[in-house]
DNA sequence: TCTGGGGTCCTAGGACCC
DNA sequence: TCTGGGGTCCTAGGACCC
């Protein structure tokens, strides 16, 4: 989706077109400032001018989306507010909402599933589709039908997207990205040369700041030059794993399917505070806030209804290291007293002479809540479980025959 | 007054078991 | 007394993604 946040956003306030929007922090201030906006009129009456700037809220945050019209200031995401309202104190700054992008989110992913069925969920505004058994997938090498989900898309929400069509999910990532905003793009096999070599190391999907720094220590810039380098070279200098995998993504192979369900792994919740807190000098503060994100998590769990095993902490000190500390309890449980007590007992591990700036919760090693594994205490139980799940599969598979 | 929140996956060492 | 190969789990940190 393109600059999805801020899209949504227009979609609420029309007036705001064509200006530079960022959206960010969800801090107090530029809540507050919304809130404050004119009222009983309709919400895409309300004058420009009421609309806070960028440059009166900056506060302790990121932007998530900056609209178009920002970019050319070099205002992008991830990009703190400090230094984007340096960048562009004129913009207009909306406060996250999250629930509202979710349901958008919703919307444009029903819109695709009932042209293409099999679609893997990437994120908020992100899909994988497969087109190859869909009716008319392939033609204009998969164009057309590109069309008609943007098409689509577009009339029920409002909201325009890039769609990148290529024989697999690596190349399709890098394609969607040419043609932004409302483009499509279509790339075969045979232009892996002339369209992919020449692209930085970066734009490859796993290619983060890191292995791309180290890529470069070694000369290697460019896709191509990465695809010039020797398998056995790359695995030497990158790890078994690492080393082939970048000689595959290199030549343009990615075998990966597209995945339409998964079961979670973990769910967290996690804060930053307005001001660094000290675990001594702000105890009773720091307390309740930690209580509080553990009976978030708690709530998440049971709404989905999950329940986990691994709990555990995280804590950003004022000088930007984490730490993460956690435990294993003996029974699955999605209860806000279990989840604070196991995490307690994890933050009296970790050590807090630093101010804090960040503190989370997290649950990990997930089951379904009321799943055979739900109901058992140890490794071996859920061993022996699985092995009868097992069984129980051939069994009815034999029975089959 | 730099630097959000929610995730996944990988690695590596140690405990523990057979 | 010293020395084996498996294997799984747990834990901490880190890279990366949206």
């Amino acid at each position: 989706m393109d600059a999805f946040y801020a899209s949504v956003e227009l979609l609420r306030y029309p007036q705001l077109k064509g200006l530079p929007v960022v959206i960010g922090g969800g801090r107090r201030k530029v809540d507050e400032a919304i809130r404050e906006l004119p009222e009983g009129s309709a919400l895409a009456d309300i004058p420009v001018e009421a609309f806070p700037l960028l440059r009166d809220y900056v506060g302790r945050g990121v932007i998530t989306t900056a609209t178009y019209p920002a970019r050319p200031f070099g205002v992008g995401s991830a990009m703190g507010l400090m230094k984007a309202a340096k960048l562009c104190p004129q913009a207009i700054i909306l406060p996250v909402d999250f629930d509202e992008y979710r349901r958008y989110s919703r919307m444009f992913k029903k819109v695709i599933t009932e042209i293409a069925p099999l679609m893997e969920d990437r994120g908020v505004d992100e899909v994988y589709i497969d087109f190859t058994e869909v009716p008319g997938g392939q033609r204009e090498g998969g164009r057309a039908l590109a069309r008609l989900i943007q098409r689509s898309i577009l009339q029920a929400t409002g909201l325009t997207c890039s769609i990148g069509v290529a024989p697999n999910k690596l190349l399709a990532k890098m394609a969607s990205e040419f043609e932004k905003p409302n483009g499509i793009s279509v790339v075969y096999e045979q232009d892996l040369q002339t369209r992919i070599w020449p692209l930085p190391c970066r734009k490859v999907n796993g290619i983060g700041p890191k292995a791309d720094e180290k890529l470069q220590r070694f000369g290697i810039r460019t896709i191509g030059e990465l695809a010039a380098r020797d398998r056995d070279w790359l695995i030497q200098n990158f790890g078994k794993a690492t080393g082939a995998w970048m000689h595959e993504v290199a030549w343009g192979r990615d075998e990966r399917p597209v995945v339409t369900e998964s079961e979670p792994v973990s769910m967290s919740r996690e804060t930053t505070f307005e001001r660094d807190l000290h675990a001594v000098r702000d105890r009773a503060e720091l307390g309740a806030i930690f209580t509080h994100l553990c009976g978030k998590v708690a709530e998440d769990l049971q709404r989905k209804g999950y329940v986990g095993k691994t709990i555990g902490i995280k804590l950003r000190y004022d000088d930007f290291k984490i730490a993460t500390r956690d435990q294993t309890i003996e029974q699955f449980t999605s209860d806000a007293k279990t989840i604070r007590q196991a995490a307690g007992r994890c933050l009296k591990r970790v050590p807090l002479e630093r101010p804090l700036r960040l503190l989370g919760v997290r649950v990990g090693a997930l089951v379904r809540a009321g799943s055979p594994e739900a109901m058992l205490t140890s490794a071996q139980d859920v061993y022996v479980a699985q092995s009868r799940a097992a069984a129980a599969v051939l069994a009815t598979t034999a029975s089959l025959f």
